[in-house]
DNA sequence: GAACTATTTAGATAAGCTTCTAATTAGATG
DNA sequence: CATCTAATTAGAAGCTTATCTAAATAGTTC
């Protein structure tokens, strides 16, 4: 029912796949803790031990409370039980190549502009345009907020000019903007024109005449 | 019932934590594929892609056929379901934090011996040598065979002299020696003594008088 | 408000990882 | 056996990330 969006489960993963953070996960499983304490059980400094911190708290993995100068965390269990479940079910597996499985045309738009994961050129043509903003959009998280400053910052790894990428998201509908945040859309209109796309068999050069 | 070996596990998500390779995991979770098909299909080069199938393959993610020249990868499903059952449960957590919770005294001999990762040199006494010796242990998995290669790679990240420390490890009984092939010990008779240590409660130190 | 404590932020360094090209291996074909 | 194809291995370049130190923030105490 509830599909994790392809780049919100590679983060879970990227954020699990650090000792520490595991270590930590499995400290606070057990009992809340301070970041001097869990420093000192790390035997790391409290900065690395707070950089570890925001990074599971942007996942929503731990909580934090204050009690005046220090800061206890706590784990989340909610979260970890829900991303568990069927994480690796066939439906959900089969769609992290959703946007691999475009149609043809496409696929050729976006070699011809693409070097690698950056953009040669902003396309003239609206439809073409329209091809590479959806594969652009699709490096943003369904669901999870942007700053402008943020949204710069990823759109900058593939065009110079990402000003005129982060309008044209708005202009073609596939983020919104709320008082200087951002949130990608739901595609409806367009991915049913994507999905469509037929299943490429593999077969042998040798036997496929 | 069955524990999953930190190390394990932290390799597990090391694993997934890549773009490529959970994309990989998505096609091929869906058809059986040729190496050339997958670069084709991630736009990346063959090599790389044999590189991430590589790794998939030493976790037992995914499986080969050869049919001539071509190898035809395939999804090990089992794995993935094993992997995904009771993953986040609280016993499994704690279990993590496994040898963080020494006693005091080997505390203080790991951090008298040891330079961040680093061994600044071999304990002489037999007793402090053994916590040396269960601390670097627990870099190898469990049940998992190393070449005695691989074993000195490993080691040499924590000491110039990883031919002593590896001959210790037999010698210690913390690991196992066959023709060649090197497998780490279940600890049984020093386990216990480590994990008797007391749960360290978490009070602010001002209320703690 | 000065001094102290716990945490976070910023910036630097170093290690690790992804990807590439070039070279090598192994199987198939003529 | 020479040639061709598919895959792997080796080695290098560039990027990302973990960790640290130093500086900044925020709450507390006297």
């Amino acid at each position: 029912m509830t599909e994790i969006d392809f780049n919100r489960l590679l983060n879970f993963f990227k954020v699990l796949s650090n000792e520490s953070r595991l270590k930590l996960i499995g400290i606070l499983s057990q009992t809340e803790c301070s970041v001097e304490d869990l420093a000192a059980r790390l035997r790391l400094k409290e900065p690395t031990v707070s950089h570890h911190l925001n990074k599971l708290k942007e996942l929503d993995l731990v909580m934090m409370r204050s009690q005046s100068n220090t800061h206890f965390y706590q784990l989340n269990r909610n979260t970890l039980t829900n991303l568990n479940k069927s994480l690796f079910s066939p439906e959900q597996m089969a769609s992290w190549t959703k946007d691999l499985q475009v149609d043809a045309w496409s696929e050729k738009v976006l070699q011809n502009y693409l070097r690698g994961d950056r953009l040669k050129e902003i396309p003239a043509s609206r439809k073409k345009r329209l091809v590479i903003l959806q594969w652009l959009v699709n490096k943003f998280e369904l669901g999870k907020s942007y700053t402008e400053k943020e949204v710069n910052q990823i759109l900058s790894k593939h065009h110079d000019d990402y000003a005129t990428l982060r309008r044209e998201f708005i202009g073609y509908q596939l983020m919104r903007r709320d008082n200087g945040i951002y949130q990608r859309l739901q595609a409806d209109n367009w991915q049913s024109e994507i999905e469509i796309a037929q299943q490429i068999p593999t077969i042998p050069k040798r036997y496929s005449r």
